[in-house]
DNA sequence: CGACACTATTGATCTATATCAAGTCCTGCT
DNA sequence: AGCAGGACTTGATATAGATCAATAGTGTCG
Protein backbone atom coordinates (compact mmCIF):
# COMPACT_ATOMS: atom_id res chain seq x y z
CA UNK A 1 0.00 0.00 0.00
CA UNK A 2 3.04 2.50 1.06
CA UNK A 3 4.87 1.19 -1.59
CA UNK A 4 2.44 1.86 -4.41
CA UNK A 5 1.37 5.58 -2.59
CA UNK A 6 4.99 6.08 -3.43
CA UNK A 7 4.59 4.87 -6.76
CA UNK A 8 1.81 7.50 -7.56
CA UNK A 9 3.26 10.13 -6.10
CA UNK A 10 6.86 9.71 -8.03
CA UNK A 11 4.32 8.85 -10.98
CA UNK A 12 2.60 12.43 -10.86
CA UNK A 13 5.99 13.93 -10.06
CA UNK A 14 7.25 13.10 -13.55
CA UNK A 15 3.81 14.31 -15.28
CA UNK A 16 4.21 18.52 -16.65
CA UNK A 17 1.36 19.03 -14.59
CA UNK A 18 1.56 18.41 -11.03
CA UNK A 19 5.81 18.62 -11.53
CA UNK A 20 5.50 22.24 -9.44
CA UNK A 21 3.50 20.99 -6.84
CA UNK A 22 4.26 20.80 -3.08
CA UNK A 23 5.23 17.41 -1.99
CA UNK A 24 2.08 17.54 0.43
CA UNK A 25 0.07 18.47 -1.66
CA UNK A 26 1.21 16.22 -4.24
CA UNK A 27 1.11 13.12 -1.85
CA UNK A 28 -2.33 14.04 -0.87
CA UNK A 29 -3.52 14.04 -4.28
CA UNK A 30 -1.61 10.80 -4.79
CA UNK A 31 -3.69 9.47 -2.56
CA UNK A 32 -6.74 10.24 -3.94
CA UNK A 33 -5.44 8.70 -7.50
CA UNK A 34 -5.64 5.10 -8.93
CA UNK A 35 -3.54 3.23 -10.92
CA UNK A 36 -4.55 1.26 -13.61
CA UNK A 37 -2.82 -0.51 -16.54
CA UNK A 38 -5.07 -1.14 -19.79
CA UNK A 39 -3.58 -3.95 -22.72
CA UNK A 40 -2.86 -1.88 -26.35
CA UNK A 41 -6.24 -1.33 -28.06
CA UNK A 42 -8.68 -1.13 -25.30
CA UNK A 43 -11.01 2.42 -24.51
CA UNK A 44 -10.14 4.50 -21.78
CA UNK A 45 -13.60 6.32 -22.68
CA UNK A 46 -15.62 7.08 -25.48
CA UNK A 47 -16.98 10.36 -26.91
CA UNK A 48 -20.15 10.96 -25.22
CA UNK A 49 -19.13 9.43 -21.91
CA UNK A 50 -18.78 11.34 -18.54
CA UNK A 51 -15.53 10.70 -17.03
CA UNK A 52 -14.76 10.39 -13.60
CA UNK A 53 -11.57 11.83 -13.60
CA UNK A 54 -8.07 13.17 -15.31
CA UNK A 55 -6.28 10.53 -16.80
CA UNK A 56 -2.10 10.80 -16.39
CA UNK A 57 -0.28 8.57 -18.68
CA UNK A 58 2.49 6.82 -16.48
CA UNK A 59 3.99 4.99 -19.91
CA UNK A 60 2.29 3.60 -23.01
CA UNK A 61 0.74 5.56 -25.59
CA UNK A 62 -2.65 6.69 -25.36
CA UNK A 63 -4.88 8.18 -29.11
CA UNK A 64 -7.35 10.91 -28.72
CA UNK A 65 -9.64 11.00 -31.74
CA UNK A 66 -12.90 12.31 -32.89
CA UNK A 67 -15.86 10.00 -34.51
CA UNK A 68 -18.31 11.64 -36.99
CA UNK A 69 -21.30 9.46 -37.85
CA UNK A 70 -20.46 7.76 -41.08
CA UNK A 71 -17.83 6.16 -39.17
CA UNK A 72 -15.02 8.20 -40.03
CA UNK A 73 -12.95 9.83 -37.30
CA UNK A 74 -9.81 11.78 -37.00
CA UNK A 75 -7.12 11.92 -34.48
CA UNK A 76 -6.83 15.03 -32.21
CA UNK A 77 -3.48 14.07 -30.45
CA UNK A 78 -1.09 11.41 -29.64
CA UNK A 79 -0.50 10.90 -25.18
CA UNK A 80 2.85 9.57 -24.29
CA UNK A 81 4.25 9.09 -21.14
CA UNK A 82 4.17 12.44 -18.68
CA UNK A 83 0.83 13.78 -20.90
CA UNK A 84 -2.61 14.02 -19.18
CA UNK A 85 -6.00 13.42 -20.79
CA UNK A 86 -9.62 15.31 -21.04
CA UNK A 87 -8.37 18.04 -19.05
CA UNK A 88 -11.15 20.19 -19.98
CA UNK A 89 -14.23 18.03 -20.53
CA UNK A 90 -13.18 16.97 -16.75
CA UNK A 91 -13.12 20.66 -14.82
CA UNK A 92 -16.22 21.68 -16.74
CA UNK A 93 -18.27 18.39 -15.89
CA UNK A 94 -19.65 17.82 -19.17
CA UNK A 95 -19.49 14.36 -21.43
CA UNK A 96 -16.31 13.86 -23.60
CA UNK A 97 -16.04 15.05 -27.12
CA UNK A 98 -13.54 12.72 -27.64
CA UNK A 99 -12.75 8.91 -27.24
CA UNK A 100 -9.32 7.99 -25.83
CA UNK A 101 -7.96 4.62 -26.68
CA UNK A 102 -4.68 2.76 -25.87
CA UNK A 103 -2.28 2.60 -28.44
CA UNK A 104 0.39 0.12 -26.68
CA UNK A 105 -0.24 -1.38 -23.29
CA UNK A 106 -0.04 1.22 -20.88
CA UNK A 107 -0.41 2.45 -17.15
CA UNK A 108 -2.11 5.31 -16.02
CA UNK A 109 -3.71 7.23 -13.30
CA UNK A 110 -6.98 8.37 -12.57
CA UNK A 111 -7.15 11.40 -10.61
CA UNK A 112 -11.23 12.04 -9.41
CA UNK A 113 -12.72 15.53 -10.69
CA UNK A 114 -13.08 16.41 -6.95
CA UNK A 115 -9.55 15.86 -6.01
CA UNK A 116 -8.52 17.64 -8.65
CA UNK A 117 -10.83 20.25 -8.10
CA UNK A 118 -10.28 20.64 -4.51
CA UNK A 119 -6.82 21.06 -4.93
CA UNK A 120 -6.61 23.62 -7.31
CA UNK A 121 -9.31 25.47 -4.87
CA UNK A 122 -6.66 25.56 -1.82
CA UNK A 123 -3.67 25.82 -3.71
CA UNK A 124 -3.45 28.98 -6.68
CA UNK A 125 0.09 27.49 -7.32
CA UNK A 126 -1.58 24.25 -8.76
CA UNK A 127 -4.60 26.33 -10.17
CA UNK A 128 -2.33 28.58 -12.34
CA UNK A 129 -0.53 24.60 -13.29
CA UNK A 130 -4.07 23.95 -14.93
CA UNK A 131 -4.54 27.37 -16.43
CA UNK A 132 -0.86 27.10 -18.08
CA UNK A 133 -1.67 23.81 -19.27
CA UNK A 134 -4.99 24.34 -20.51
CA UNK A 135 -3.54 28.04 -22.56
CA UNK A 136 -0.70 25.99 -24.06
CA UNK A 137 -3.34 23.03 -25.40
CA UNK A 138 -5.31 26.26 -26.66
CA UNK A 139 -2.56 27.30 -28.61
CA UNK A 140 -1.55 23.64 -29.62
CA UNK A 141 -5.29 23.35 -31.41
CA UNK A 142 -4.92 27.04 -32.82
CA UNK A 143 -1.97 25.79 -34.99
CA UNK A 144 -3.23 22.82 -35.76
CA UNK A 145 -6.30 24.71 -37.56
CA UNK A 146 -3.96 26.64 -38.78
CA UNK A 147 -1.86 23.75 -40.19
CA UNK A 148 -5.29 22.00 -41.34
CA UNK A 149 -6.63 25.20 -43.45
CA UNK A 150 -3.95 27.37 -44.57
CA UNK A 151 -0.89 24.84 -45.18
CA UNK A 152 -1.09 21.81 -47.95
CA UNK A 153 -0.75 18.28 -47.30
CA UNK A 154 3.03 18.43 -47.97
CA UNK A 155 3.76 21.46 -45.98
CA UNK A 156 2.00 19.63 -42.66
CA UNK A 157 4.00 16.09 -43.31
CA UNK A 158 7.31 18.44 -43.48
CA UNK A 159 6.41 20.40 -40.20
CA UNK A 160 5.45 17.10 -38.71
CA UNK A 161 8.86 15.39 -38.93
CA UNK A 162 10.44 18.73 -38.64
CA UNK A 163 8.63 18.66 -34.75
CA UNK A 164 9.17 15.54 -34.09
CA UNK A 165 12.73 15.74 -34.99
CA UNK A 166 12.70 18.86 -32.61
CA UNK A 167 11.72 17.40 -29.46
CA UNK A 168 13.74 14.61 -29.86
CA UNK A 169 16.95 16.77 -29.79
CA UNK A 170 19.13 15.22 -32.18
CA UNK A 171 19.51 15.46 -36.05
CA UNK A 172 20.94 12.86 -38.09
CA UNK A 173 20.09 10.21 -35.48
CA UNK A 174 16.48 8.65 -37.19
CA UNK A 175 13.33 9.95 -35.02
CA UNK A 176 10.39 6.84 -34.76
CA UNK A 177 7.26 7.51 -35.59
CA UNK A 178 4.65 7.65 -32.58
CA UNK A 179 2.28 5.55 -33.63
CA UNK A 180 1.64 3.61 -36.98
CA UNK A 181 1.30 5.39 -40.36
CA UNK A 182 -2.39 5.07 -40.59
CA UNK A 183 -3.11 7.01 -37.26
CA UNK A 184 -0.29 9.59 -38.17
CA UNK A 185 -1.83 10.32 -41.51
CA UNK A 186 -5.04 10.95 -39.70
CA UNK A 187 -3.58 13.01 -36.95
CA UNK A 188 -2.17 15.32 -40.17
CA UNK A 189 -5.97 15.23 -41.94
CA UNK A 190 -4.71 13.55 -44.67
CA UNK A 191 -5.59 9.84 -45.88
CA UNK A 192 -2.90 6.74 -45.29
CA UNK A 193 -2.83 6.92 -48.86
CA UNK A 194 -1.66 10.15 -49.72
CA UNK A 195 0.61 10.48 -46.08
CA UNK A 196 2.14 8.13 -47.97
CA UNK A 197 2.51 9.54 -51.17
CA UNK A 198 4.05 12.55 -49.70
CA UNK A 199 6.29 10.71 -47.82
CA UNK A 200 7.78 8.95 -51.06
CA UNK A 201 7.57 12.55 -52.65
CA UNK A 202 10.28 13.52 -49.81
CA UNK A 203 12.20 10.51 -50.40
CA UNK A 204 12.37 11.13 -54.16
CA UNK A 205 13.90 14.44 -53.65
CA UNK A 206 17.02 12.96 -50.50
CA UNK A 207 15.13 14.99 -48.42
CA UNK A 208 14.33 11.58 -45.87
CA UNK A 209 14.91 8.37 -45.36
CA UNK A 210 12.40 5.80 -44.36
CA UNK A 211 12.30 2.22 -43.25
CA UNK A 212 9.18 1.24 -41.44
CA UNK A 213 8.28 3.57 -38.58
CA UNK A 214 12.06 4.86 -38.37
CA UNK A 215 12.38 8.10 -40.43
CA UNK A 216 16.00 9.51 -41.29
CA UNK A 217 15.83 13.30 -41.75
CA UNK A 218 18.74 14.14 -44.06
CA UNK A 219 18.67 17.46 -45.18
CA UNK A 220 16.79 19.18 -42.54
CA UNK A 221 17.11 22.52 -44.91
CA UNK A 222 15.08 21.48 -47.44
CA UNK A 223 12.73 19.86 -45.00
CA UNK A 224 12.43 23.60 -43.67
CA UNK A 225 11.61 24.94 -47.11
CA UNK A 226 9.02 22.74 -47.94
CA UNK A 227 7.60 22.66 -44.58
CA UNK A 228 5.94 26.28 -45.53
CA UNK B 1 -12.57 59.86 -12.39
CA UNK B 2 -14.95 57.87 -10.07
CA UNK B 3 -17.47 57.56 -13.09
CA UNK B 4 -14.92 55.57 -15.02
CA UNK B 5 -14.07 53.19 -12.10
CA UNK B 6 -18.06 52.36 -11.86
CA UNK B 7 -18.01 52.05 -15.93
CA UNK B 8 -15.03 49.54 -15.56
CA UNK B 9 -16.90 47.83 -13.27
CA UNK B 10 -20.17 47.65 -14.47
CA UNK B 11 -18.77 46.41 -17.70
CA UNK B 12 -16.61 43.65 -15.99
CA UNK B 13 -19.60 42.66 -14.45
CA UNK B 14 -21.64 42.22 -17.69
CA UNK B 15 -18.59 40.01 -18.80
CA UNK B 16 -18.52 36.04 -18.38
CA UNK B 17 -15.39 35.76 -17.37
CA UNK B 18 -15.99 38.02 -14.46
CA UNK B 19 -19.68 37.89 -13.34
CA UNK B 20 -18.83 35.32 -10.21
CA UNK B 21 -16.08 37.72 -9.17
CA UNK B 22 -16.55 39.06 -5.45
CA UNK B 23 -17.55 43.10 -5.67
CA UNK B 24 -14.15 43.79 -4.11
CA UNK B 25 -12.42 41.64 -6.27
CA UNK B 26 -13.99 43.03 -9.28
CA UNK B 27 -13.76 46.60 -8.14
CA UNK B 28 -9.43 46.18 -7.59
CA UNK B 29 -9.21 44.49 -11.11
CA UNK B 30 -11.21 47.63 -12.72
CA UNK B 31 -9.42 50.41 -11.24
CA UNK B 32 -6.01 48.29 -13.00
CA UNK B 33 -7.90 48.32 -16.10
CA UNK B 34 -8.04 50.82 -19.12
CA UNK B 35 -11.07 51.80 -21.14
CA UNK B 36 -10.10 52.31 -24.60
CA UNK B 37 -12.69 52.95 -27.88
CA UNK B 38 -11.16 51.92 -31.14
CA UNK B 39 -13.37 52.14 -34.99
CA UNK B 40 -13.64 50.11 -37.10
CA UNK B 41 -10.76 48.24 -38.78
CA UNK B 42 -7.99 48.85 -36.35
CA UNK B 43 -6.08 45.86 -35.43
CA UNK B 44 -5.45 45.41 -31.51
CA UNK B 45 -2.38 43.56 -31.73
CA UNK B 46 -0.95 41.45 -34.72
CA UNK B 47 0.45 37.64 -34.73
CA UNK B 48 3.65 37.92 -33.15
CA UNK B 49 3.39 40.56 -30.77
CA UNK B 50 3.30 40.86 -27.17
CA UNK B 51 0.49 41.52 -25.39
CA UNK B 52 0.07 43.39 -22.81
CA UNK B 53 -2.68 41.90 -21.05
CA UNK B 54 -6.48 40.44 -21.15
CA UNK B 55 -8.76 42.50 -23.94
CA UNK B 56 -12.72 42.46 -22.81
CA UNK B 57 -15.92 43.28 -25.24
CA UNK B 58 -17.57 46.13 -23.71
CA UNK B 59 -19.15 46.51 -27.22
CA UNK B 60 -18.36 46.21 -30.86
CA UNK B 61 -17.00 43.27 -32.11
CA UNK B 62 -13.35 41.48 -32.53
CA UNK B 63 -12.30 39.34 -35.32
CA UNK B 64 -9.57 37.10 -34.24
CA UNK B 65 -7.36 36.03 -37.68
CA UNK B 66 -4.57 34.05 -37.97
CA UNK B 67 -2.40 35.05 -41.36
CA UNK B 68 -0.36 32.45 -42.93
CA UNK B 69 2.69 34.09 -44.85
CA UNK B 70 1.18 33.78 -48.54
CA UNK B 71 -1.13 36.65 -47.74
CA UNK B 72 -3.88 33.91 -46.94
CA UNK B 73 -5.69 34.24 -43.91
CA UNK B 74 -8.51 32.17 -41.66
CA UNK B 75 -11.21 33.90 -39.54
CA UNK B 76 -10.58 31.71 -36.14
CA UNK B 77 -13.30 33.58 -34.09
CA UNK B 78 -15.96 36.36 -33.90
CA UNK B 79 -15.97 37.58 -30.48
CA UNK B 80 -19.14 40.45 -29.24
CA UNK B 81 -19.92 41.98 -26.13
CA UNK B 82 -19.09 40.36 -22.91
CA UNK B 83 -15.87 38.48 -24.43
CA UNK B 84 -12.45 38.23 -24.01
CA UNK B 85 -9.81 38.40 -25.83
CA UNK B 86 -6.15 36.06 -26.05
CA UNK B 87 -6.53 34.81 -22.44
CA UNK B 88 -4.58 32.03 -23.41
CA UNK B 89 -1.31 33.79 -24.78
CA UNK B 90 -1.82 36.59 -22.46
CA UNK B 91 -1.30 33.65 -19.13
CA UNK B 92 1.41 32.14 -21.15
CA UNK B 93 3.02 35.21 -21.73
CA UNK B 94 4.43 34.66 -25.12
CA UNK B 95 3.74 35.99 -28.13
CA UNK B 96 0.07 35.74 -29.72
CA UNK B 97 -0.61 33.34 -32.35
CA UNK B 98 -3.26 35.31 -33.75
CA UNK B 99 -4.51 38.77 -35.10
CA UNK B 100 -7.18 40.72 -33.83
CA UNK B 101 -9.02 43.26 -35.52
CA UNK B 102 -12.25 45.55 -34.86
CA UNK B 103 -14.69 44.72 -37.07
CA UNK B 104 -16.92 47.77 -36.03
CA UNK B 105 -16.14 50.85 -33.65
CA UNK B 106 -15.58 48.87 -30.43
CA UNK B 107 -14.87 49.83 -26.68
CA UNK B 108 -12.58 47.64 -24.76
CA UNK B 109 -11.26 47.19 -21.12
CA UNK B 110 -7.27 45.96 -21.50
CA UNK B 111 -6.52 44.17 -17.67
CA UNK B 112 -2.76 44.04 -17.42
CA UNK B 113 -1.47 40.47 -17.47
CA UNK B 114 0.15 41.03 -13.46
CA UNK B 115 -3.79 42.39 -12.42
CA UNK B 116 -5.38 39.22 -13.95
CA UNK B 117 -2.68 36.45 -12.61
CA UNK B 118 -2.46 38.28 -8.93
CA UNK B 119 -5.96 38.16 -9.04
CA UNK B 120 -6.30 34.69 -9.64
CA UNK B 121 -3.57 33.75 -7.55
CA UNK B 122 -5.41 35.08 -4.22
CA UNK B 123 -9.28 34.66 -5.37
CA UNK B 124 -9.08 30.91 -6.21
CA UNK B 125 -12.98 31.24 -7.66
CA UNK B 126 -11.88 33.59 -10.25
CA UNK B 127 -9.06 31.12 -10.94
CA UNK B 128 -11.40 28.33 -11.41
CA UNK B 129 -13.76 30.60 -13.69
CA UNK B 130 -10.41 31.28 -15.83
CA UNK B 131 -9.77 27.33 -15.87
CA UNK B 132 -13.59 26.91 -16.97
CA UNK B 133 -13.09 29.61 -19.57
CA UNK B 134 -10.08 28.20 -21.08
CA UNK B 135 -11.65 24.70 -21.30
CA UNK B 136 -14.99 26.13 -23.00
CA UNK B 137 -12.05 27.08 -25.66
CA UNK B 138 -10.80 24.10 -25.42
CA UNK B 139 -13.97 22.23 -26.32
CA UNK B 140 -14.86 24.68 -29.26
CA UNK B 141 -11.58 24.74 -31.05
CA UNK B 142 -12.06 20.63 -31.11
CA UNK B 143 -15.39 21.11 -32.14
CA UNK B 144 -14.00 23.33 -35.33
CA UNK B 145 -11.42 20.69 -35.85
CA UNK B 146 -14.22 18.39 -35.66
CA UNK B 147 -15.85 20.39 -38.30
CA UNK B 148 -13.33 21.14 -40.79
CA UNK B 149 -12.15 17.85 -40.93
CA UNK B 150 -15.01 15.55 -41.03
CA UNK B 151 -18.07 17.68 -41.98
CA UNK B 152 -18.68 18.90 -45.68
CA UNK B 153 -19.05 22.73 -46.33
CA UNK B 154 -23.15 22.36 -47.08
CA UNK B 155 -23.09 20.99 -43.42
CA UNK B 156 -20.83 23.67 -41.86
CA UNK B 157 -23.06 26.22 -43.16
CA UNK B 158 -26.14 24.44 -41.85
CA UNK B 159 -24.76 23.90 -38.58
CA UNK B 160 -23.54 27.75 -37.98
CA UNK B 161 -26.58 28.72 -38.87
CA UNK B 162 -28.46 26.40 -36.48
CA UNK B 163 -26.09 27.72 -34.04
CA UNK B 164 -26.29 31.21 -34.31
CA UNK B 165 -30.33 30.76 -34.84
CA UNK B 166 -30.15 28.80 -31.05
CA UNK B 167 -27.95 31.58 -29.60
CA UNK B 168 -30.66 34.21 -30.78
CA UNK B 169 -33.24 31.86 -29.00
CA UNK B 170 -36.66 32.46 -31.57
CA UNK B 171 -37.16 31.11 -34.49
CA UNK B 172 -38.91 32.61 -37.54
CA UNK B 173 -37.82 35.72 -36.25
CA UNK B 174 -34.56 36.38 -39.03
CA UNK B 175 -30.79 36.09 -37.37
CA UNK B 176 -28.74 38.59 -38.62
CA UNK B 177 -24.98 37.12 -39.48
CA UNK B 178 -22.68 38.85 -37.17
CA UNK B 179 -20.09 40.11 -40.01
CA UNK B 180 -20.04 40.54 -43.74
CA UNK B 181 -19.89 37.48 -45.87
CA UNK B 182 -16.67 37.11 -46.72
CA UNK B 183 -15.60 37.11 -42.82
CA UNK B 184 -18.20 34.32 -42.20
CA UNK B 185 -16.82 32.30 -44.95
CA UNK B 186 -13.54 32.61 -43.84
CA UNK B 187 -14.39 31.45 -39.83
CA UNK B 188 -16.15 28.13 -41.49
CA UNK B 189 -13.13 27.32 -43.91
CA UNK B 190 -14.54 28.12 -46.86
CA UNK B 191 -14.34 30.79 -50.04
CA UNK B 192 -17.09 33.71 -50.20
CA UNK B 193 -17.90 31.84 -53.84
CA UNK B 194 -18.51 28.51 -51.93
CA UNK B 195 -20.17 29.69 -49.16
CA UNK B 196 -22.54 31.50 -51.29
CA UNK B 197 -23.34 28.69 -53.42
CA UNK B 198 -24.00 26.66 -50.50
CA UNK B 199 -26.54 29.54 -49.21
CA UNK B 200 -28.41 29.34 -52.78
CA UNK B 201 -28.40 25.82 -52.61
CA UNK B 202 -30.48 26.08 -49.05
CA UNK B 203 -32.19 28.76 -50.80
CA UNK B 204 -33.32 26.82 -53.63
CA UNK B 205 -34.56 23.81 -50.99
CA UNK B 206 -36.73 26.36 -49.52
CA UNK B 207 -34.80 25.68 -46.25
CA UNK B 208 -34.09 29.43 -45.52
CA UNK B 209 -34.30 33.14 -46.95
CA UNK B 210 -31.65 35.49 -47.85
CA UNK B 211 -31.86 38.82 -47.56
CA UNK B 212 -28.21 40.59 -47.40
CA UNK B 213 -26.72 40.00 -43.79
CA UNK B 214 -30.26 38.44 -42.73
CA UNK B 215 -31.46 35.13 -42.76
CA UNK B 216 -34.51 33.73 -41.72
CA UNK B 217 -34.96 29.97 -41.23
CA UNK B 218 -37.94 28.87 -42.85
CA UNK B 219 -37.55 24.79 -42.16
CA UNK B 220 -35.76 24.17 -39.32
CA UNK B 221 -36.12 20.13 -39.83
CA UNK B 222 -34.52 20.33 -42.36
CA UNK B 223 -31.73 22.53 -41.81
CA UNK B 224 -31.01 20.39 -39.09
CA UNK B 225 -30.99 17.04 -41.67
CA UNK B 226 -28.38 18.69 -43.71
CA UNK B 227 -26.11 19.42 -40.61
CA UNK B 228 -25.00 16.07 -40.13
C1' DC C 1 8.67 -22.23 -40.67
C1' DG C 2 4.65 -21.25 -43.07
C1' DA C 3 0.39 -18.74 -43.43
C1' DC C 4 -2.83 -15.35 -41.95
C1' DA C 5 -3.93 -10.79 -41.09
C1' DC C 6 -2.72 -6.47 -40.98
C1' DT C 7 -0.10 -2.38 -42.81
C1' DA C 8 1.78 0.04 -46.49
C1' DT C 9 2.47 1.15 -51.38
C1' DT C 10 1.05 2.04 -56.08
C1' DG C 11 -1.98 3.17 -59.83
C1' DA C 12 -6.33 4.89 -61.85
C1' DT C 13 -10.08 7.61 -61.33
C1' DC C 14 -13.23 10.85 -59.18
C1' DT C 15 -15.00 14.91 -56.63
C1' DA C 16 -15.48 18.65 -53.38
C1' DT C 17 -13.86 22.81 -53.23
C1' DA C 18 -10.63 26.47 -54.97
C1' DT C 19 -9.50 29.69 -58.44
C1' DC C 20 -10.21 32.84 -62.10
C1' DA C 21 -13.11 35.96 -64.53
C1' DA C 22 -17.07 38.68 -65.35
C1' DG C 23 -20.99 40.69 -64.11
C1' DT C 24 -24.52 42.78 -60.81
C1' DC C 25 -25.98 44.94 -56.87
C1' DC C 26 -25.52 47.76 -52.91
C1' DT C 27 -23.99 51.57 -50.07
C1' DG C 28 -21.80 55.44 -48.61
C1' DC C 29 -20.07 59.78 -50.21
C1' DT C 30 -19.94 64.29 -52.71
C1' DA D 1 -29.18 62.16 -57.50
C1' DG D 2 -25.12 60.05 -59.41
C1' DC D 3 -20.90 57.68 -59.00
C1' DA D 4 -17.02 54.88 -57.23
C1' DG D 5 -15.61 51.16 -54.84
C1' DG D 6 -16.60 47.32 -52.37
C1' DA D 7 -19.60 43.09 -51.60
C1' DC D 8 -21.91 39.47 -53.56
C1' DT D 9 -23.20 36.27 -57.19
C1' DT D 10 -22.66 33.33 -61.19
C1' DG D 11 -20.27 30.61 -64.47
C1' DA D 12 -16.26 28.09 -66.34
C1' DT D 13 -12.29 25.70 -65.26
C1' DA D 14 -8.59 23.64 -62.47
C1' DT D 15 -6.62 20.79 -58.73
C1' DA D 16 -5.40 18.93 -54.18
C1' DG D 17 -6.57 15.32 -52.12
C1' DA D 18 -10.04 11.38 -51.63
C1' DT D 19 -11.63 7.00 -53.04
C1' DC D 20 -11.43 2.50 -55.01
C1' DA D 21 -8.89 -1.45 -56.27
C1' DA D 22 -5.12 -4.38 -56.47
C1' DT D 23 -0.63 -5.68 -54.87
C1' DA D 24 3.33 -6.16 -51.91
C1' DG D 25 5.52 -6.27 -47.52
C1' DT D 26 5.80 -7.50 -42.70
C1' DG D 27 5.27 -9.22 -38.37
C1' DT D 28 3.26 -12.63 -35.39
C1' DC D 29 1.46 -16.84 -33.70
C1' DG D 30 0.55 -21.54 -33.77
Amino acid sequence: MVKHEHESTAALRRAALFRALAPAALTRLALKATALSLPRGKHLYRSGERCAGLYTVVNGRVMLSIGAPRGASKVIELIGPGGHIGLAAVVLGVPETVTAETLADSTLLLIPREALLACAADNSEFALQLIAALSRQVCGLISDIEAFSLRSGRERVANYLLQIAAADGEWARPITLPAKKSVIASRLSLTPEYFSRMLHELIATGTIAVDGRRITVLDPNRLRGTSH
